[in-house]
This record gives structure tokens, C-alpha cells and sequence, in this order.
DNA sequence: CAGCATCCGGCCAGATACTG
DNA sequence: CAGTATCTGGCCGGATGCTG
């Protein structure tokens, strides 16, 4: 029990890419398809739903449809996935606070005389 | 400047996979090459140099070289990467009391009748 | 011990087209 | 609007062999 749900796997799924950039997009409450995909720049529309359709299998979202039309769907976290979203605050603060440092670690480590 | 350091890039970079085994692994002090390949189940010897080498480059790692026979080297986490160590305890810490919760969504979402 | 170089297979993700 | 289906190519990462 519990196969394909070690710690490090499931640190693996919610730190995707995608994963981080809709948990951020959707923390602020619910939230359309379109909207996300405007909110997320760079993602297609296939890794959006399938990583909605990965969040929403482990329960971090709930996925409400509302029968008009056109359709309308929202996406909205849940108690465990809003836990998560603090979580992540804590790494993307740090990596507005040092992003300037990594780029200058970067340089500095190209420009070493190549041995 | 500062191109390839986005927040979303970074985030990407220090959320990987292998990254996050060797902060971890690293964080208690200094440790070698071969004590890391024990230490991270599962990782290549190709990937674990390449994943030092990028955490190197940014700035979160100091590789030390103890020019004795047999060859010793000694990674160690930089001030930056401790900090990150932190925000990255929150996500793990996150992960291991939500594992069966989330084992458990998926085995419900799994067993619903198929549309 | 601590790597680097090379080859190669698999799968991840983009592009495109179609639908309730 | 909010998806699904299929094809396809790129690159990620494993396997292997070689060195200071």
C-alpha cells in the first residue's frame, strides 16, 4: 500500500513545474481553465490538463462543473493543497531573495579559467 | 542580466528531483562523493555529478579537493543552500503528513465509475 | 575514489486537429 | 469554453567503458 506515494515521489509530483505555477494561480480562490491558461505563461494546453487531472487525482483540487453554456469549470485548492501552497511560498521567497545571487554564482563560475 | 534566473526557472532547478535528495543529504555537513551515492537510493553516478555540478555552479555547494591518495572530495551546503534546506524541510515535512491522504485520493478518484 | 565521454532508448511535451 | 486524441521529435537519463 501506499506504492508510488514515498515522500520523495510525492515531493517530486507537487514541485513540478506546472504543479507550483497552478497552486500559486488557483491560491486566491477559484479559478477558470482560460484563466489559467492566461495566468501561466509558457504552459500548452495539454500539460495543463494533464496536470490538472494529476492534482486533482491527489486531491489537491476540486473540480466544479457548471452545466451552461458555454461550459464553465473552476478549479479551486483544497484544505491539503492550500497547506502545500504555504509551503511553497517559503521556497519561491527565497528564490526571489537570492535569484541575483545564483546568477552571479553562475557568472562567476563560467568565467573561471577552464582547467 | 539574469537571464535563465527567473523565479519559475530557479524554483525548477532547486525543486528537481536529484537536487533535492543532495540538499538534504548534505545538510547535516560536509559529505563525499560516494557517501551521497549511498546515501540517494536510486541515482546514477552520471546524475549525481551532473546535479553537483549545476548546484555548484549556482552557488550551493563548495566542492573541497583533499589532494591525497585516494582522491577525496567534500561537498558542503553554502549559507544560500542551508536557507533553502529550510524552506525545502516545510515541503517534506508537508509531504510525509499528507502521503496516505493523498494515496487515499487516488485510490478514490481510481475507483470512480468511469465516464 | 571521483569522476568524464559516448552511445542510445524511452518518454515527455509541443503541435495539430477534432468535439461535447 | 474546456477539453481529448494522435503523432512526432528532442532531450533526459541509464548503461558502459575509460582515467587522474
Amino acid at each position: 500500500m501506499l506504492s508510488g506515494c514515498t515522500v520523495q515521489e510525492l515531493v517530486d509530483r507537487v514541485a513540478g513545474k506546472w504543479s507550483v505555477c497552478i497552486l500559486v494561480a488557483a491560491a486566491d480562490g477559484p479559478i477558470r481553465f482560460t484563466e489559467l491558461e492566461r495566468a501561466i505563461s509558457g504552459i500548452s494546453r495539454r500539460m495543463l490538463t494533464l496536470t490538472l487531472r494529476n492534482l486533482e487525482r491527489d486531491g489537491m483540487l476540486v473540480r466544479t462543473v457548471y452545466p451552461t453554456v458555454p461550459p464553465r469549470v473552476e478549479y479551486s485548492l483544497t484544505p491539503m493543497a492550500l497547506e502545500l501552497h504555504a509551503a511553497l511560498l517559503a521556497i519561491t521567497t527565497w528564490a526571489e531573495r537570492h535569484r541575483t545571487d545564483v546568477a552571479l554564482a553562475r557568472e562567476h563560475y563560467d568565467a573561471r579559467p577552464t582547467p
